[in-house]
DNA sequence: TATGAATGAGACTTCATTCAT
DNA sequence: TATGAATGAAGTCTCATTCAT
């Protein structure tokens, strides 16, 4: 049945989301589920094979932001561009909140055990930003004096410190229209 | 012996650093320093005793810079203060590298163990960055229209951003003077 | 179904020979039968119930040669009375060579389980190599000297070794023909 | 402690003996010696590499019968070098008893998981019973028409069945003199 | 007859912490 | 202060067997 392994999924998100990769035990999320500890393995290989699983699943989720994006210059400006962008993403991260708490916490914490994944997730994101900074380029949107590097940390640091501490560490609800606004202003006086 | 207790912290540094918190072992701490491990409970009462005083430690070091820093408009635009005080924390970074892969790991990993240690002391943080914030609108070298939440978000979020990419996930020596230069630039642009 | 009963059978012959009892699981034999786990449970109560029915199925075939076997004396002298036999031993081994591996290996190995079974089995066989035994010495083919048990021990000890040797250790070809030509020389001497 | 490792190899010979391999429990080794499960980790890494120990400790024991052995011919006719030859085996499996039914037992029937132990095992007696073989050609004690094959499978079958059925199977005491002189006469006829 | 998802007891193993010396 | 052998709770995972369909 795959909607078992989409529950365990479910439950798993939630679970890792609230205590962290090591302080989540399969007890916990087959609790959640309802099922038995042999029922987990019947659908994950280990606890580790879930957590693979939910990495792939962000991965898909954040690359298609890119992906629904029209490259196009019609009416817009810079700033346009990026607060359109910049809202897409909020987006999903405001829709997949618990995903991306597990996915932006551990990404750098649990290395040791999950680098080879998250390196090919980073590096996926950094082509498709590459992109994007192309075409950015071309279209005489930004200086040819911004190197891409710069360019990437600041438009990945501003974003991700916003999804942090907006949507992930507050209590408040997260207006992520203005945000994509203020966020889109600067970069666009920063880099244009 | 206040020394013994100091080659535990540093071996904790290093050992913390290299694995993450929940892939560290003590048997892996007390064999650096080369003590039973009986010796390091006469020292730290648990593991997460020893964790807790690496987040002190790191937070004292890194509340320094804003108070070595010293708030004055002599001869100085925004570029510039921007780009003093982005060196002085890339330098401290740097000199404590270990330390800083340490915190800026797991402050959004381990929250269920340190949350209340990493609240403390990100309300600390952000209570000089309110200072900061204060002196650069009194002094007319940001615009009102600012908030003070992008504001801190923008400066840490990309600040943090270039740490963990270009110092701790890159083998590559980090150029931070040039660094400071160009984020500054951007910030001032972005800001002022 | 007896059909599908003996398919059972075989595919449990198969994989027990190749994984021993303790690494074979159920799962792989309904796999080469191409049956649902569940199946398997119609036709037999548990693993441990097909597996005596390996043990019984062997015992059968086993004494057939003693049964196939007449006991007669013309023209025969003790080298080409044990030299028959042995042929037909080793022809049976080979001819169930998977089922001969079980059986050797396990039945010396799983008697916490299977103790009972296998003793049954060892019993009826002395009861056969007796009935050989006294045959002989009726009809002076060996010695008064010779005690059952060690001609016992001398008959079963030297063919199970050439089995386990040579049919299923090696991976060469197995000169059946040749082995009892030489071994009945041998055991002729010894005891005649 | 080494007498701590030493009594845990013990209580793993009798219970091993006892039960088999695989149901053997390490709850069942260490409540016997009286420690605490972890306790049972500070001396061998897993339940595999206490049995590859008493593996090699047979080994070393076994290899000492050939290593004592004089190979003179002072007075010795093939049947009291045989018998000699024999008694020392016998004295060692049954000084040994449980150890001998440990390897006699799973050398056979765990070889999915001890294949190469196993097999470095039996290359090593096989080839001292080579140089056994070398020496009693060299001497005449043999004809050179006896295979060394047929030769080791005749002394290694007759010798294990014996001890499989009188010393391990078997309730009664063995008389390992009897046993020794009644073989040895039968090998002797058989092969010189 | 046949299925196969589900079960759950129980196995192995880890590792922070203790305590007698 | 210092030791390090010992502890044992608790974790992950396995697999023969069941049962509703």
């Amino acid at each position: 049945m795959a909607d078992r392994k989409e529950e365990i999924i479910q439950a798993g998100i939630e679970v890792f989301a609230a205590r962290g990769y090591y302080n989540t035990h399969i007890a916990q999320i087959v609790e959640k589920v309802g099922i038995a500890k042999g029922t987990f393995y019947l659908y994950f290989n280990s606890k580790k094979d879930l957590f693979i699983s939910l990495i792939k699943r962000h991965e898909k989720i954040f690359l298609e932001v890119f992906d629904n994006y029209t490259f196009d210059t019609n009416n817009k400006n810079l700033k346009i561009f990026l607060e359109e962008m910049l809202l897409g993403f909020f987006k999903i991260y405001k829709k997949h909140k618990n995903l991306s708490i597990i996915i932006l916490r551990e990404a750098v914490a649990v290395n040791e055990e999950f680098g080879d994944e998250f390196k090919r997730m980073e590096e996926k994101r950094f082509r498709r930003l590459q992109d994007l900074y192309k075409f950015l380029i071309e279209n005489n949107y930004i200086s040819k004096d911004i190197e891409f590097d710069y360019f990437a940390f600041a438009f990945l640091g501003i974003m991700e410190s916003v999804i942090m501490r907006k949507l992930i560490l507050s209590e408040e609800d997260f207006n992520i229209e203005e945000a994509a606004d203020k966020i889109s202003d600067y970069l666009n006086k920063a880099i244009s």
